[in-house]
DNA sequence: TATTAGCACTCCTCTTAGTTGAGTGCTAAC
DNA sequence: GTTAGCACTCAACTAAGAGGAGTGCTAATA
């Protein structure tokens, strides 16, 4: 257990680390607000710290930086709920001035005010397509022998693929074809398409309509294809602003990851609400030792849900990011609980 | 004019300083093949060469680098066409393995591989959307109050967008609607199909429809804004391996250029034909000015066009790069135009 | 007993000086 | 016209020393 000087001095550090990013020395915190005894006494407790591991050196004379466990520490006892100035929030309102009806608009500018207000880099998940519903297919054909197929969700996604007709294949193949999938295929989420497709509607359609596989493979394709939700990204290279960060070979690889999509998705914890932050090597990714991720969720009507990650280094500034996201949290889940409702 | 020995000199020097990144010297170039004169003669070529232009040095003792001026002789009279190694070309012909019918794998895949061929950045401009032509428009409502509008193009390419149904707005109305545009819309142009929303179409509708006005938005805005070709990146970060971007500040510069649409667009020379090359600051953007970009372009069936540019240091392999850019051309065109007379 | 002043010690950082080596320009010989 | 020779330049590296921020420990103090 720490005793109250042990963790006013913790997080002095935390809080002076985070924003010089020099290592920080006894002198220094004894100047400090509050602090009302001699920098032997605080280097005592430092000492005292540094083997519980909260504390590290960066040498042997040198001031303390927080460890990871301390930043842990600090995150998870020390994190006093941070006010957001008004401009900033006169900024995060501005999103949803324009009325816009787009979930991906919305999305994308929200990407771009977060990096903005943070400074480090946002990464927004847009809503799961993969549990939106069908509302309605339709297909159009270009020339004599290809068509696009179209998907249209509940929440106003639009799917489509091209792809070839069979030789054979006449409008009126084309229009039984349109109305079987309607008849059989509506309501079924975009998950289950390729399932209920081969199950069910496969055996239907080649009854009605000559080489229907074609067009079932292309369909399945489709929706397979883009099982991933999209990805919004803001500030991608603001962490080159970060002095740990200047590291060539560090940034690449965070950027790298950043094009990975599956490497992106694995950043987010799905269905687990609140605000999450993951530090340094408590991401799973080795190319995030150096970062702290955090992330939240939002919910975009019926049982949709978008999230959101803020990436920045370890020394980050937890305080400023939690209130961020849990404003920007509630606005977007505000906005498109209205947006449904209109 | 040069004489022989001085442009053979120019070429070994930019050879060598493409593959070394180091300044060349006397002692060194008289080693290379075909070279029989002594260092003494070379420097006194060199000292030549270094008053018309073409070499710099780094400092009064070192040895020589290309000048812009020098790139620019060397890629218009000293570029020897240069073969591509039959892995590279297995390599190429592999994104057309898979017979993909949309154009927008080929792209995707296309500019992931010229980016691996030449360690450099690749952008790859898809079709132009504006100069589609309608084949379809649809309306699908979504609630009481929300609908997604669905243009469909002749070349497969789907628009859509979501808007807002005036509070009396019925089916009827909305069959209307869509009958009108269909009727009056198909085979005009993107690029042109606001002015006929509003000049010609507009005022039938209103004759017709309740409340039109805001559907006619939506769609104009819909157009409007996905104006832009969809821009594909391939390494994006390939320009981290060069020494002469150890500069964090140079590299985030171009990344940051990569985030603007517009300033990408603006790399590309449309409607010229062949392979370009611009070199260091004959580049209009400021932050390209260490950058040369190779840009060429291919077609995509009937009057399309796409666009390819790779972006690398001035110190780039333009003889592979142009003879691989050559080839890409030739192999997008070809497999577009297989594409649609199939 | 808890706190603190004092002091020796550590180690990073910055500066200066010296060495090495690759490369040049110039001159004079071939 | 070409080339060998030589003095000179300058970046890059190494070594040594000064300065300074900060620590840990000891002993004095409240």
């Amino acid at each position: 257990m720490l005793t109250n000087r042990q963790l006013q001095i913790l997080q002095v550090i935390v809080d002076d680390f985070i924003v010089s990013a020099q290592p920080v020395g006894s002198r220094q915190i004894s100047k400090k607000q509050g602090i009302t005894f001699s920098p032997a006494t605080i280097r005592n407790e430092m000492a005292d710290l540094e083997e519980l591991g909260f504390l590290e050196k960066t040498h042997t004379s040198s001031g303390r930086v927080p460890s990871e466990k301390g930043y842990r520490f600090y995150v998870d006892h020390l994190l006093s709920p941070q006010g957001i100035n008004s401009k900033d929030i006169q900024q995060i309102q501005s999103i949803f001035n324009d009325r816009l009806v787009e979930v991906e608009h919305i999305i994308r500018k929200s990407a771009n005010i977060l990096s903005e207000l943070t400074s480090y880099t946002s990464i927004l998940l847009g809503p799961d397509v993969q549990r939106h519903r069908v509302k309605r297919f339709s297909i159009v054909p270009l020339s004599s022998d290809t068509a696009v197929a179209i998907i249209v969700t509940n929440n106003g996604h639009v799917e489509n693929r091209m792809f070839n007709l069979p030789p054979d294949f006449t409008a009126s193949d084309l229009e039984k074809m349109v109305n079987i999938l309607n008849e059989r295929l509506i309501g079924v989420s975009l998950e289950d398409l390729h399932k209920s497709l081969e199950a069910e509607v496969l055996a239907v359609l080649q009854q009605h309509v000559r080489s229907a596989d074609d067009f079932i493979h292309a369909l399945v394709t489709a929706t397979m294809h883009n099982s991933e939700s999209k990805i919004f990204y803001g500030g991608k290279t603001n962490m080159f602003n970060q002095p740990e960060f200047h590291d060539l070979n560090k940034v690449r690889m965070i950027l790298d990851l950043m094009e990975t999509t599956s490497q992106v998705q694995s950043l987010f914890h799905p269905n687990e609400s609140g605000i999450h932050i993951r530090i340094g090597s408590e991401n799973k990714q080795l190319e995030m030792e150096n970062c702290s991720v955090i992330t939240t969720t939002y919910s975009i009507g019926d049982d949709q849900q978008g999230a959101i990650a803020i990436i920045g280094p370890t020394r980050m500034d937890y305080k400023r990011v939690v209130a961020l996201l849990d404003i920007m949290r509630l606005d977007l889940t505000q906005a498109f609980m209205k947006n449904r409702s209109e």
